[in-house]
DNA sequence: TAGCATTGCGCG
DNA sequence: AAAGCGCGCAATGCTA
């Protein structure tokens, strides 16, 4: 995360079927350009990084970087041109002639494969594959000079260049991640299966799932029905006087017949056995590791996202199959409300600083005596980072707007832009996407004089919604900022400190797994596997960066991130 | 029969 | 059927 420092840069491309490697002094000028055999890039590259630490500078972090893992070669900085460029071509604070925007060969998906498969050798064809950025050297020395230009045309420079160093730091650990994978002991979730779905019968469903579809089949006398099929499921209640609109647990909830105890029963055991059974477990956990596959930047407020695995939804039953190996452990921590904070922060509200004191920043609201109980502060936060309007949260907000005012006015304000049609961005400068053309277009026409009420109506309700998107956009993309910062400084941490005496055994994973490292992130949580003679480093580390993120972000405005943080075996929750 | 939309539910 | 944001995925059923 130094982003002030004097490091240089190495821009890799291909070119003709090698790699080539272009030297640039912090100023951006060259030294000196090499050509490297794609056999040997990998020693090439752990030379380079070990005399220079320059910031590798390349089109996707994956295409490049999952190879240099699997060879063995690990890099401490890079600037992932494909990331940096999805942020500064929609950047608000960048010049809107800056030619960064018209350099849409750029606007690529990332060039990952989604399915469960290992990284491949620098297989990517010199022709472009299907997918992903340009990949040659001459693309990635004109796209670079567009970004800095970009950069340095923008009115907030250095949290630009903040930015994109936290992204691209990003980038190397969702890498790292996926290599190292999150140690799973799959005979534990195979028992979680087995105690909670039942026994596997030849029949092929188990049978605690078998027992509860029987018990709701007979509520409803219908010994055929299939309880899968939502329409036949409804149409089944209706028959059995059941007058639900849906079939969501939700409303069911709210139903007194014999038929919602075994159909609630029912749907949990039939949520397990598809997203999390037996069939996901042969798909996505070898040799004791879940490797799913991260996707940063894959949110437009910043967050990641995931293909495949369903790497962001592990239900909380399963947790305890996350295990750490023999001789190692877990550390898992997770901040304490970080959107009201990261909020508090940006607003510079010094009431909801003072409710964010302690480390229950809902406490804190009842304290203030804004609202009386938490499970209130609670909704009512949400509800007003949400733009909640109606129900219980509805009706707390006004209560919070009128103890918080900066704050509140802060996610008014950016709902107020969002539906005027306008762009709103995060602390340190991810804008969010400009409203579409049919967006606007209905806008248009709901406002001129030949237009119907409906067509009002209309225009008003998608307003709205932008509205409540922009909202929220400002909060949850500037948290996700604070968490990669987090990230990215812990990362730094873990990397320096010593090796490991005698290593234990570690059964799978490259090189720098044998060391303390991240092995999950979601949002607001991370995962290190470590040693257990490190455990106590590691959490220091978690904790230190954390205070140093909070640093990055807000300077010494006085806002803390309090961590829930433990060590242990396993990553069970309570 | 592949692709798309809908429904519902898991996570933050 | 969430009121109130952001996601991914599986199962079903319809359509091209």
């Amino acid at each position: 995360m130094d982003v002030t420092d004097t490091a240089s840069w190495v821009v890799l491309g291909r070119s003709a079927g090698d790699a080539v490697a272009v030297h640039l002094d912090a100023d951006g000028a060259e030294v000196r350009r090499e050509r490297i055999a794609l056999t040997a890039l990998p020693g090439r590259v752990r030379e380079i990084e070990a005399s220079a630490a320059p910031r590798w500078v390349w089109g996707d972090t994956p295409g490049w970087y999952e190879p240099l893992l699997a060879a063995g070669v690990r890099v401490a900085r890079c600037h992932d041109l494909r990331l940096a460029h999805a942020i500064l071509r929609w950047a608000a604070s960048v010049d809107s002639a800056a030619e960064v925007r018209r350099s849409t060969a750029w606007d690529a998906a990332p060039a990952v494969e989604s399915g469960p498969a290992t990284a491949t050798l620098f297989d990517l064809d010199d022709e472009a594959s299907a997918d992903g950025p340009p990949s040659d050297i001459a693309a990635a020395e004109s796209e670079f000079v567009r970004q800095r230009d970009a950069v340095a045309s923008s009115t907030e420079p250095s949290r630009l260049r903040l930015l994109l160093a936290a992204e691209s730091a990003g980038a190397l650990i969702a890498s790292e991640m996926r290599a190292a994978g999150l140690p799973w002991d799959a005979a534990e979730h195979d028992r979680i299966l087995t105690r909670t779905l039942g026994e596997r019968s030849a029949g092929g469903t188990p049978a605690h799932v078998a027992a509860a579809a029987a018990r709701v089949r007979a509520a409803l006398g219908d010994p055929s029905l299939s309880i899968d099929s939502q329409p036949k499921l409804l149409r089944a209640l209706h028959r059995a006087g059941v007058l639900v609109e849906s079939t969501s647990r939700w409303e069911l909830a709210e139903q007194r017949h014999p038929v919602i105890e075994p159909l609630l029963e029912y749907k949990k055991l039939a949520r397990l056995q598809s997203a999390n059974g037996w069939a996901w477990l042969a798909e996505w956990v070898h040799d004791g590791r879940f490797r799913p596959v991260y996707v940063p930047g894959g949110v437009v407020t910043g967050r990641w996202a995931s293909s495949g695995g369903g790497a962001l939804q592990l239900p909380r039953q399963l947790r305890a199959a996350v295990r750490a190996d023999e001789g190692w452990t877990l550390v898992v921590a997770d901040v304490a409300q970080l959107e009201p904070r990261v909020l508090a922060a940006m607003s510079s509200d010094s009431a909801l600083v003072a409710a964010a004191r302690g480390r229950d920043l809902y406490a804190g609201i009842v304290e203030g005596g804004a609202i009386a109980d938490r499970a209130d502060a609670k909704i009512a936060m949400l509800g007003a980072m949400y733009g909640a309007t109606s129900g219980q949260s509805g009706r707390l907000v006004p209560r919070l707007r009128r103890a918080y005012p900066r704050a509140m006015g802060l996610v008014d304000e950016a709902a107020r832009i969002g539906e005027d049609g306008g762009v709103v961005s995060t602390w340190l400068g991810r804008s969010s996407p400009p409203p579409s053309d049919g967006w606007r277009e209905m806008q248009s026409r709901a406002s001129q004089v030949e237009t119907t009420s409906a067509d009002v109506d209309r225009a008003r309700r998608h307003a709205r919604d932008r509205g409540r998107f922009t909202r929220n956009f400002v909060v949850q993309g500037t948290a996700a900022e604070w968490a990669l910062c987090w990230l990215a400084e812990l990362r730094t941490r873990l990397a320096a400190l010593p090796p490991v005496s005698a290593s234990p055994a570690v059964h799978s994973g490259p090189a720098f797994a044998r060391h303390p490292h991240v092995a999950f992130f979601l949002h607001d949580e991370v995962i290190v596997h470590t040693p257990r003679e490190h455990a106590d480093a590691a959490a220091r580390a978690v904790t230190d960066a954390a205070a140093q993120a909070a640093r990055i972000l807000f300077g010494d405005f006085p806002i803390d991130f309090p961590l829930d943080i433990r060590i242990d075996a396993t990553a069970s929750k309570g």
